[in-house]
DNA sequence: GTCAGAATGACATCATGTTGTCAATTTTAA
DNA sequence: TTAAAATTGACAACATGATGTCATTCTGAC
């Protein structure tokens, strides 16, 4: 069997999402060093921060397209660093819900400081129009993906 | 400072990156398994046999966004695994010429027979001038880094 | 209400991938 | 031509992340 044409640029998008996820984790990692976190611990501070509500550590997960797990080991570490509060919830004993400290949530903030300008200075450069495609694509790629 | 419109677009698409590619590594695993490798091994063998000719270590990273010690220490295992041969490069002493063995070889189109289908069947589902627009933008998001 | 199946935390093992360092080689600039 | 800078392989230390297992808790079908 061969690629379709569509097939072979969904192919290329694959390649393309692995190769810029690479090196945005290489900028991240120096984003976010300034403020004493890499990028695996900013993007936890941000999924936290971003849903506006205590998550779990599964919903974290399923938001980062993780593994509980591996959300697991740095939320453990994270909260001993004082990062991040546990607290009960009321709907599941053992599933605690996790929230950010003052410290966390002055780390994820001034994170934000410098990723602000990097993203508005990147973004001056392409085009509106396109970068709303290609989020809702990304989006559409992963429906796809969880319907099979 | 807060995010421009657009700024909020990159960065969401930033997010949206990150978790397809968490995503994809899982189901690339899975469909490379029966070929004995993974994804991490799948890209390797890809990075070779799409280039259409024998590459560097250090250019292989490249391709792939990721650090060149990374990809050594893959292509060691895999060469000792007689997936890949060293050949030497007449403009280089230390910087071997990286190409597919047969067996690497018959290992990737292994893998290929299961991705076509896959990767059509899913590019169905998208309009192809969405993921066209997508592709160039992921491309052009690299350029745009790489430019500061 | 009960019980099978799913979800969760804890723990372990392993693969992937980054960063840092050093010596050897290549490239570049003067 | 020569010397400084960049590239490369080898090696090490460490962080990230997937997978597997077990006991506990929750959910849903009956």
């Amino acid at each position: 069997m061969k690629l379709s044409p569509d097939g072979n640029m969904f192919t290329e998008i694959v390649l393309e999402t692995f190769k810029l996820s690479g090196l945005l984790t290489t900028v991240g990692d120096s984003i976010a060093a300034s403020a004493g976190v890499n990028s695996a611990r900013w993007k936890i501070l941000g999924a936290i921060y971003l849903s506006s509500h205590s998550l779990t550590v599964p919903q974290i997960a399923r938001t980062m397209g993780q593994s509980r797990q591996a959300v697991q080991r740095l939320v453990d570490i994270m909260h001993k660093d004082n990062l991040l509060t546990f607290s009960d919830n009321p709907n599941h004993k053992k599933a605690k819900l996790i929230a950010l400290t003052e410290k966390g949530s002055a780390i994820y903030l001034k994170v934000d400081e410098q990723q602000i300008p990097w993203a508005n200075n990147l973004a001056d450069n392409l085009d509106a129009k396109d970068l709303a495609t290609t989020l809702q694509t990304l989006k559409k790629i992963q429906q796809a993906m969880d319907a099979k």
